[in-house]
DNA sequence: AACAACAGTAGAGTATAGTCTATACTTTGT
DNA sequence: ACAAAGTATAGACTATACTCTACTGTTGTT
């Protein structure tokens, strides 16, 4: 597929996927017959890697942490071992993450008992 | 205490305080008795203000997330009945973070399962 | 008194992550 | 055939969150 279907089917911009692009995150191929234009094509993967990137920009991976674990899961650089342990680091990266998460709630809470009490 | 007491004992750099007092996250105060400088002073609320602002940081409140929580503790502006309000917007968005991290941990365990099966 | 260390202000510079504009060429629809 | 829409590239622009530099004045130490 062209880039206007890849935006249509991802949901992010042409402009963004071009960025994305540039940044090593996903890849489109040149058609070696067609000689008129050199537009890029995308197949699934793309789309896969585009939705997958929406969501890792939410928890707050960065777009080096996302090429990283995009590496580890379609990528050839790495042998099996070390995209195992990559992908191993970003999950005790997320565990970390919850650890933060759950005791800002706690902390949150604690500011709702002082305000209650007014106790500042 | 002056700017260098509070950034040794919060541990945040003198330049990044005067960075967080401009966006309104902390405030010091200067002593009118004073007239030959006009050197803020800060007390021991600043350093827990920054003391927190590190943790939302790291669980990734933006600065204006940071001055809206830092209001509904500390500041003035709000009634009882508002800052409790905000408070629970900001532990149900703490709760929508909890659960992206979760859905994130279960795709990359997949992608692992995707590695380790020599399916991509 | 001299001088280092500290304080304030203004503004420049950096990094990340987009977002948009301009330009030129290609493809598609009528 | 022609206009509208799509594509590629380069580079400008924006927003967030710092981080640093330059400059000026104050305080503390010797």
């Amino acid at each position: 597929m062209l880039i206007n279907e890849l935006s249509k089917k991802s949901g992010v911009s042409v402009h963004t996927i071009r960025f994305y692009e540039k940044a090593g995150l996903i890849e489109g191929k040149r058609d070696a017959s067609v000689t008129s234009n050199n537009y890029f094509h995308y197949d699934e993967s793309a789309v896969e890697k585009l939705e997958f990137i929406q969501d890792a920009k939410s928890v707050g991976f960065t777009i080096k942490e996302m090429g990283e674990i995009i590496d580890a899961w379609y990528g050839k650089k790495y042998s099996k071992k070390e995209k195992m342990a990559i992908l191993d680091l970003k999950l005790a990266s997320l565990e970390q993450k919850l650890k933060e998460i759950k005791a800002m709630k706690k902390q949150i809470a604690q500011f709702k008992e002082d305000v209650l009490h007014n106790r500042c």
